[in-house]
DNA sequence: TATAAAATTGTAAACGATTACAATTGGCGG
DNA sequence: CCGCCAATTGTAATCGTTTACAATTTTATA
């Protein structure tokens, strides 16, 4: 392997000229510039990332923690993500926690031992106190699900709102038996997404009845299944249903068509996220539209600021009820 | 930051011997061991990856090149690979080629300047030239997708096999009049498809016609839409499809629904990967069921012990046809 | 042309680990 | 108690950069 050694005795100058050239900067003759350069290439060289990393302390190297990668609502964010770290020389290393605190701590070990540079965070099920911890020395941002007065910047949308605004529109179209399919009420965005639920249902007077709504242990099509198989057999059948997720909506709308109900006439469904499936069921899903690719845009270039030592402000991005066939006939 | 200096001092040895304490060999003592440990403790110390990959020239970082995150079928291939990867210490970089060889080369440089191990491509477009290059060099394993007689190793299915298994199921159901919705044919999984697809047609002595085979220029809902439109306007219009991938089937099948046709009574579709989706459809999706976790572990192992030097075979794993109800009334 | 100031280049010390090789220690037989 | 050998520990070089500081060259000015 040629180093920069090599390129400096080719060049007959000091691994200190070729190191300027380098790295751009201009305090380097014109003449000396070229000659370097042409060492450069002749030698094919190619500067270590490893020597530079070790000695700047850093490895433009970005984490990125989510719970499932198979969650499409994920993937657009993380492309938002990759555009901006790519664009400002970063990479990212996805890492699926399975909501594991083990397989997390791989992770947070990777950024205490400078292995990277900074997280962002998508698990909802993230151990807040060593988060905490790590967020004292490292930069860290968390998007969509975050930790409230934690001083942890977070990217994310106003969730009880969304979840307001969609059974609102239930009720509007003439819904008084709405469901929910909600998931593990220890994360924040299922809290506020519950109080959303609720805040709609009294609003138009609507009584709250527990049994409406159900768990779903992870974000999967099966859940979502299961739990409509549950709600088809409540006393008071609903006629609606609010799922906290498209992957949860899409197994439900499965369920409703397995058991030749009709959607929306026998039940309406409102998803949340709109991943790209959701206009691809019979009928199109009825759901909350985030503006995913440009969280994880905005993720990014907080995290990079912060690695630089800057401030930075927690942002609530818009969101969108989009009305599509599972609610609309 | 407290390094191997710091433990040696507190611990009142030699940096030798934390360094051979923190990599188990065992002629340190018992004694010295424990006080090397509670001094480590005590600081609260975490070797420098940066410092070790430096000297042992190594990142412990694997690439892995697909075109678009977004595709289901590579996230379960995914998983496979990170499985694998974190029980040998290693770390996956996922990397978004959209089939651009700028944003290629961003990545094989990674892999030059030894930022990154080796690398698993599963780009179809991928700039075989320069990969092959690379290849003389580095650790490179190719999933999915693969360069014949290129000496690098591979995992895969046998396409053609498969192709002609999803044709040769809607001839038996009845079907004559069959259309294909292909990928590029510059990619060789397109081409080996395409003959599975022709060799089954010719079996059955069904001619061959070339308007029957259309093109997506890539792989989303969007495309399989924009095909079954087309193909629905064919004259003799086609009774069957066969789609390269289960996202081209489901937007077909989407499209048909949308024309108020009947699948499978008007068309019949046959998808290829067995995504998770493509359960949810209605009706629920044919299919070819390729062992993508499996793919995954075994190229990650592959890759693996090719980095650490040793030779490596190719490997063709089984496929399967799931027939569900876009085929079977 | 001499001299001060500015621009360019070079030297050598980091960064934080690993590991040949050297030095020391301890155990054991005679 | 001495000498030898094995086991343990230490010293210092090394990986490939960047950069403070020193040294040199160039330029500007009188």
């Amino acid at each position: 392997m040629t180093n920069i050694h090599h390129v400096a005795k080719e060049a007959g100058v000091s691994v200190a000229t070729v190191s300027r050239v380098l790295n751009g900067q201009n305090s380097v003759t014109y003449k000396t510039k070229l000659k370097v350069e042409e060492a450069i290439n002749k030698l094919n060289y190619e500067p270590s990332v490893l020597g530079r990393n070790l000695r700047n302390s850093e490895s433009r190297i970005l984490l990125i923690l989510i719970p499932q990668i198979s969650n499409p609502f994920y993937t657009e964010i993380i492309k938002g993500i990759e555009q901006t770290a790519i664009s400002l020389h970063y990479n990212i290393l996805l890492c699926e926690t399975d909501s594991s605190p083990q397989r997390e701590n791989i992770y947070f070990e990777l950024v205490r031992n400078k292995m990277a540079d900074g997280i962002i965070s998508m698990d909802p099920a993230v151990n807040r106190e060593t988060l905490l911890k790590l967020a004292e020395k490292h930069a860290i941002i968390q998007c969509s699900e975050y930790t409230p007065d934690s001083g942890i910047p977070y990217v994310t949308i106003d969730n009880e709102e969304a979840a307001y605004r969609a059974v609102n529109h239930l009720i509007q179209i003439g819904h008084r038996n709405i469901a929910m399919i909600n998931s593990d009420e220890t994360y924040l965005y299922a809290q506020q997404r519950r109080q959303g639920y609720q805040k709609a249902l009294l609003k138009h007077d609507i009584p709250i009845r527990p049994e409406y709504v159900l768990h779903a242990s992870e974000l999967g099509f099966d859940n979502g299944q299961q739990a409509m198989k549950r709600i088809l057999k409540l006393k008071d059948r609903p006629t609606a249903v609010f799922a906290v997720s498209d992957l949860l909506a899409i197994g439900a709308l499965k369920e409703v068509n397995n058991q030749r109900l009709q959607v929306p006439e026998d039940m309406a469904i409102v998803g949340f996220d709109k991943i790209d499936f959701s206009n691809m069921t019979y009928p199109t899903l009825t759901t909350i539209s985030q503006p995913m690719y440009k969280m994880g845009k905005i993720a990014a270039s907080m995290l990079i600021d912060r690695i630089k030592g800057k401030q930075v402000e927690s942002v609530i991005l818009e969101h969108e009820l989009v009305i599509r066939g599972s609610t609309a006939g």
